[in-house]
DNA sequence: ACGCACTCCGTAAACGTTTACGATCCTATG
DNA sequence: CATAGGATCGTAAACGTTTACGGAGTGCGT
């Protein structure tokens, strides 16, 4: 029944025309300003609605200096296209659904693997492009951070830098999952225990390290350079890690991966080897993925609500931004995000032999 | 080096005072537009790039009426969300390719789970964010590509609708897929085949449906409405499959999965119910993803390139566009993409009873 | 009758670009 | 020398909005 008639409509003044009204108050109309007579306000909006008028963004992005978009900026490198995107379509939900509250929309913003993701995310400023931005797969030191402090755009990191801690980060609880893995092989009577990371740049990857080593310490395990095996955070980085596993002298009970996706690899490796996961080597993961369920034996790692990081991301990003900072008042930040254990079977722990050999 | 002295820049106007000369020549110069002094386009060039001067995109985008950039549509369904998938960041490499050798930026829009997919594109359309779009997960009847028809906006969908067929569609081969699922089962001596596909409702499963059906007419076996399983595309679709699978009195001995995912629901109750998959029901998936490698026994199932795939988008997408179909003079379109069979152990070809059983 | 306050609306400027048009200068050609 | 024409540049209009400002009308109290 809507629309049709008319030229597909050009602009406001068309219907400030055609309803014989002048363009300045059709916009205060539109726009819920109050010096307009609820009447013509609502003549306008049947208007407006009939004739499929939504107002020009860039028109309205140039005088407002503004655009209600906010940029989820993700850098598709090789390794993440081989991950997989739901991590990023699972934080959309949340992300909008607060978002959406203030009539801002989300764009995901996938940087070229060719281009340099700062030089990317400078770009994409430089043209305004976005109100504010969340930005991920944080680098221990990363420049993009120092850009958008720079250039004052809002803006919202998952994962923390090594640098400055004055601007708002989210991070996963990379300390908390080391410790509680270590905590649950360490109880099972693991004292042997690897881990596989990729290297220290990835803060990531220092901070789970880190963690790591403090768990040893605390049940008093000598940590041994020799069990932190580094590797890619791929299928071809698991098997690589089994492989270097299989070498050691004194080979380790158990291995902590930092990436459910090694265990694909891992498993491969080790069976080729004849060892099974779970009976001759406890193997625990980084995160609970549909990907993980395919794995026999299941994989035991932690899970994590993506739409509800995604919320709190948004309210920490509308919290630094002065148009929506009342909204939030407690301007949440720098939020460290749990992770729960969920028990698969690669511990060994569904296995008789769940010996109390804590001495 | 860069920058860093004056104020972080606000237009082009400034650039034009600092270089002393008109705004008009700055712009020409910058963009690249002949009557403009080759020296003058030099310092121009040196001194947008020494203040980080970037044309803003709003004033641009409002004068030329172009927004040089391209939208790809996803719709994150509960589904998607959950299934976990990397086949739009894997598309996104290849578009790009394609679109930033003419200066096209691309962006993702994530429709949001509680809006109606055809009011988010109008609402985008309308708002005239980006040129041109690319959409996909098409439905049989699609009001999306009327609207976009309708407002002459350019664009290119992956899958095609039952409607007319004039305009520009890139669609997986399903029915080839399906076809040689059957042949290869077939070959191996198989004549009672399932299949587990959605409702007729997704193109997807109507064509795939059609493909099973005219390969087995073309193998002189009757069809079997019995065996065909309408499920759910996802982990508990398979489950169900293979649920429904055991409880048929004439038990198929092959089935056929439309989507990898259903493969490990599929095997979660086959081993429950003490069926072995490969060696005594063989199981076909449909598209190769990182996650079906974690199955054992791996799966045996399709490959295609999704960079290539993107690439093809672009094109084809690009031929459609007055501004840049010159590049592309075949002007491409309704392309239907072919898939390579990747032997997995899931059929059960590998194991020695390859019986010819062909009669 | 006058002024004041209030409601509602129209006018026009501004946002940052691009580009059609015309002006200026220079060179070559007659 | 006059002039045509090319090279280079400046001027100003236009894109579609929003919004500060002021004007017209109305109602009210004095």
């Amino acid at each position: 029944m809507t629309g049709g008639k008319s030229p597909p409509m050009k602009g406001i003044r068309q219907l400030a025309e055609h309803l014989d009204i002048s363009i300045g108050t059709v916009s205060r109309a539109l726009n819920g300003k109050p010096d307009v007579n609820e009447e013509t306000r609502r003549r306008v909006l049947v208007a407006a609605e009939e004739l499929g008028y939504v107002a020009n963004q860039s028109g309205r992005s140039l005088r407002q200096g503004t655009t209600n978009v906010i940029g989820l900026m993700i850098e598709s490198s090789k390794e993440t296209t081989e991950n997989g995107d739901n991590f990023f379509l699972g934080l959309t939900g949340g992300l909008q659904s607060v978002l959406s509250r203030h009539k801002l929309d989300l764009i995901m913003l996938p940087c070229p693997s060719d281009e340099d993701p700062h030089e990317y995310l400078k770009r994409m400023v430089a043209r305004r492009v976005v109100d504010a931005m969340i930005i991920s797969a944080t680098q221990r030191i990363d420049k993009r951070i120092d850009l958008l402090s720079r250039t004052k755009i809002p803006f919202v990191t998952l994962g923390r830098s090594a640098s400055g801690s004055n601007y708002p980060w989210i991070d996963l609880d990379f300390d908390g999952v080391a410790n509680s893995a270590v905590d649950r092989l360490v109880a099972h009577g693991h004292r042997r225990i690897a881990i596989a990371a990729p290297s220290n740049d990835i803060n990531l990857g220092f901070i789970f390290l880190d963690g790591y080593r403090h768990a040893l310490e605390r049940h008093g395990i000598a940590f041994d350079p020799s069990l932190v095996i580094r590797v890619k955070s791929s299928e071809q980085g698991g098997y690589q890690a089994a492989h270097e596993i299989l070498l050691l002298e004194d080979r380790p009970t158990a291995v902590i991966l930092i990436y459910e996706l090694m265990a694909i690899g891992l498993y491969r490796r080790l069976t080729e080897a004849g060892v099974i996961p779970g009976r001759d080597l406890a193997v625990i993961g980084f995160r609970e993925e549909p990907r993980a369920k395919f794995l026999q034996p299941t994989l035991t790692c932690f899970r994590m609500s993506l739409p509800d990081l995604g919320v709190e991301l948004a309210e920490t990003l509308l919290a630094t931004m002065p148009a929506y900072s009342h909204f939030y008042p407690e301007g949440a930040r720098n939020c460290i995000w749990p992770l729960e254990l969920v028990p698969g079977e690669s511990d060994g722990f569904h296995l008789g032999n769940n010996g109390q050999r804590r001495q």
